[in-house]
DNA sequence: GGCACTTAATTAAACGTTTAAGTAAAATGA
DNA sequence: TCATTTTACTTAAACGTTTAATTAAGTGCC
């Protein structure tokens, strides 16, 4: 490894002089920082950010806290795209991601954001009652969630309320007014699109019927299935079901399917997240596609700004609206 | 920040005797170990990483170089699936993960793992052509591969030949004898398939027809919707299509739909992957799973032993075979 | 009592940077 | 010309660890 000594001696000046060429400081003069560049270059020298960060304390690394119950959030297709934006937003002001997750050295989520000493940590998909979580939000470094909000923390978040109201205004407008709801586990998120769903009824005239609504679980087709099949049973059953996620709705097409009817014509279904598949198959989802790039933007922006200007002690929550992707399988009612 | 310092004032030793309690070495008393442990707990004491790997050269950290043409591999099903796994297998090993990807400050990947002193890289659903995965595959750093060999470095491989095999024998003995296949881009992993596509035919006796297959592309389901009609407008159309991996199969399916055929019934169809989407559409896709779970965990413990017996210069090929799903998409001929 | 050995600690240097403070020479200005 | 400023560099300390080398005290043995 070559190390700003060699190239020192290569160029007969001081280590100081080759970090503050190397860096770009202005009391080395034009010659000697680009002959030392040279060296620096032809030796083949990296920087070593282990010695940086021990100096500068900042180790231009950013912790991400990315758990669900034991599976990973990186499966999770929602929270993938939304790490995937944050990434790549990071990566180009100059910060790297490390994952901050259960150890095998029985460290806390603090503990290990300590130790490998990152810049800032962004929070989503995990227990957010969860004590190490609590510590983690509680600490001194600077935490940005995703999804769930603090009251003395920046929090970005899919308008999960708004969403839901767009898209039973939506299908209201298509003359639908028996609406049923198969939601998911209970969250906060789970919590909001239900309270919208009875705000949103309420708003438009229609006397919710709780027989209408069942607590299913994110992701779960069969469980969505079995709840489909209550709702094609009853007697006045309705006309359009809206589910937690799309896999919960295609599971919910399929119970319907078996039953012999038809999406959209003898009954319609809607989705959330706008999942690429949910738009390859028949029919094509009506759903609501949640902005995951720009809730990954937004978190990394606010996460950074946070870092560079420590002091600062904004709390912002930031609402990401998302929209509509109107698919085939809501039909308008006359 | 604690550090060393402050507990070894705390407790009137050195910074060096605390260093070796904490680190448990033989030559210091249980009671001075006990004492300085309970005091760093008191005190709320983190090591420092960056500190200890500017010692020892190691940061228990691997770097991780998943791109795909500007989309991350993060979005891609299988490949969140393979770094999950890695991951958490990494973790439970004391490694944490740090992403090894197009940075801003124009450092290449071999530099950049350099720069953060990554104790090694696996490489994945990159362009394995790119100068600078070459780069880094050559250099003096451990490496493993995840679905592409070079014979200098120890690979993960999907079987992809075996793969092939297995599902054209199985629809084989189900009868069929006109197979098509639509594959995708044209990279190692297709080579493969392609060819154990042409050899399975041959040892089965079968004479393969050129114009059942069509180079179309991976996730890619309009384009694999179009080479299905034009099979389908075929005078002498086969009995079954393979597609290059599921999302294509569920365009091929709607395909067929579309000019009122029924699957499996009037033709059937087989997808690749086995993702979760593949088994709760209907039909459920006959399909084959990549063992993505123990390419991660088998990429992983490889790296690891890698990493730790550096001398070692074993290369390795590993083959990693998935299996069957049997869905609903292929009917048994008579 | 003297010798060798063990145990438990300390000292000091090193890892590769950054940066405040210092210095010597050159340029500027009256 | 000499004081002042500017330019271009060096010195030295520090960041928080680890570890080889050293030391000092205690133990056991003859």
């Amino acid at each position: 490894m070559i190390s700003m000594k060699d190239i020192a001696e290569k160029c007969s000046v001081s280590v100081a002089t080759v970090s503050k060429a190397l860096n770009d400081h202005t009391d080395i003069g034009e010659d000697t920082k680009k002959h030392i560049r040279e060296v620096a270059e032809r030796l083949g020298y990296y920087p070593n950010s282990s010695a940086r960060a021990l100096k500068t304390k900042r180790t231009e690394n950013i912790g991400v806290l990315f758990v669900d119950e034991g599976r990973s959030g990186l499966t999770h297709d929602y929270f993938a795209r939304v790490l995937d934006s944050f990434k790549r937003v990071s990566e180009v002001s100059g910060y790297d991601i490390t994952f901050i997750n259960a150890t095998s050295q029985k460290m806390t989520y603090l503990e290990h954001s300590m130790y490998r000493g990152v810049d800032g940590v962004v929070i989503a998909c995990v227990d957010f009652d969860d004590r190490d979580v609590l510590d983690l939000v509680n600490s001194d470094l600077p935490v940005v969630t995703i999804d769930h909000v603090f009251d003395n923390r920046i929090s970005v978040v899919s308008d999960n309320i708004g969403g839901m109201r767009s898209l039973i205004e939506y299908i209201h407008s298509l003359g639908h007014e028996r609406i049923a709801y198969i939601y998911g586990d209970d969250t906060a998120v789970t919590r909001n699109r239900v309270a919208s769903y009875y705000n949103t009824l309420r708003d438009l005239g229609i006397e919710a019927d709780d027989s209408y609504t069942f607590a299913s679980a994110y992701r779960n087709p069969k469980l969505a299935a079995k709840y489909t099949e209550e709702l094609l049973a009853m007697k006045k059953r309705p006309t359009c079901i809206l589910y937690p996620d799309d896999y919960s709705a295609i599971g919910g097409l399929n119970a319907i399917e078996a039953v012999g009817l038809t999406v959209p014509d003898d009954i319609s279904v809607v989705g959330y997240d706008g999942l690429y598949v949910s738009q390859i198959i028949h029919p094509k989802l009506t759903t609501y596609e949640q902005n995951s790039e720009e809730i990954g933007r937004i978190a990394a922006k606010s996460l950074i700004r946070l870092i560079r200007d420590r002091k600062s002690t904004l709390i912002e929550k930031i609402l990401v609206p998302g929209k509509i992707i109107e698919g085939g399988s809501v039909k308008k009612i006359v």
